[in-house]
DNA sequence: TGCCTGATGTTCT
DNA sequence: GAACATCAGGCAC
């Protein structure tokens, strides 16, 4: 038994559960590393969900079995991350919204265009960017490298704020978005 | 400080 | 052909 069982759960559950969690990409031969501070949920009952329409190619991954990353490409030029979570067969997937840089912050800003401090990290696709995730990632297993995610002790929930998710439009009222109380890398308070 | 808009391409209808 | 889980820069206030 091990603590990836967690991510088996439905993706509120997971979501909370991911907060604190730490990712150590060593894409590109650096290694940079930061903790997940925001969070939305996702799964296919939710019409904001890529996977409320049922499996696509491009929705396969969310509808695979937990622990994986499904990257997807949006607006034209940015990537966002997801990882997976429920059970297989089930399209459901917690968006990473933004970490908090604990090392390899010069890369980090490097990749950002010169950007630095709470801009590095404060978005789903600034993330991605500050990571080096992109769509070749799409699919990847993070026990494995270049991107893994190692499972923290979960937080009080007292630490936790629950919210309404942002910048989308179905589904816009349903409060899946969730972040650490007080960190300023979230994306929005 | 805060709204508005342009950049840009993949996916689905 | 339109929608889109975005970001950053510019301009008005």
């Amino acid at each position: 038994m091990d603590s990836w069982k967690l991510l088996e759960s439905d993706s509120v559950t997971a979501a909370k559960r991911l907060l604190g969690c730490e990712l150590t990409s060593t894409i590109g031969g650096q290694t940079v590393r930061g903790r997940i501070v925001e969070t939305e949920a996702y799964d296919q009952t939710d019409a904001a969900s890529h996977s409320s329409h049922g499996r696509t190619s491009r929705t396969e991954v969310m509808f695979g079995p937990a622990g994986h990353l499904y990257v997807y490409f949006t607006y034209g030029m940015y990537y966002c991350c997801n990882v997976v979570v429920g059970q297989e067969g089930y399209g459901s997937a917690v968006l990473i919204r933004a970490i908090e840089p604990l090392e390899g912050e010069a890369v980090m800003s490097l990749r950002r265009r010169g950007l630095t401090g709470v801009q590095l990290t404060n978005g789903p696709a600034k993330t991605c960017q500050a990571l080096a995730v992109d769509k070749q990632l799409n699919g990847h297993m993070l026990r494995e490298q270049p991107l893994i995610l190692k499972v923290c002790d979960p937080l009080l929930e007292s630490e936790i704020v629950q919210t309404v998710r942002v910048g989308i439009t179905k589904a816009a009222d349903t409060p899946w978005r969730f972040y650490i109380r007080g960190n300023k890398y979230v994306s929005r308070s």
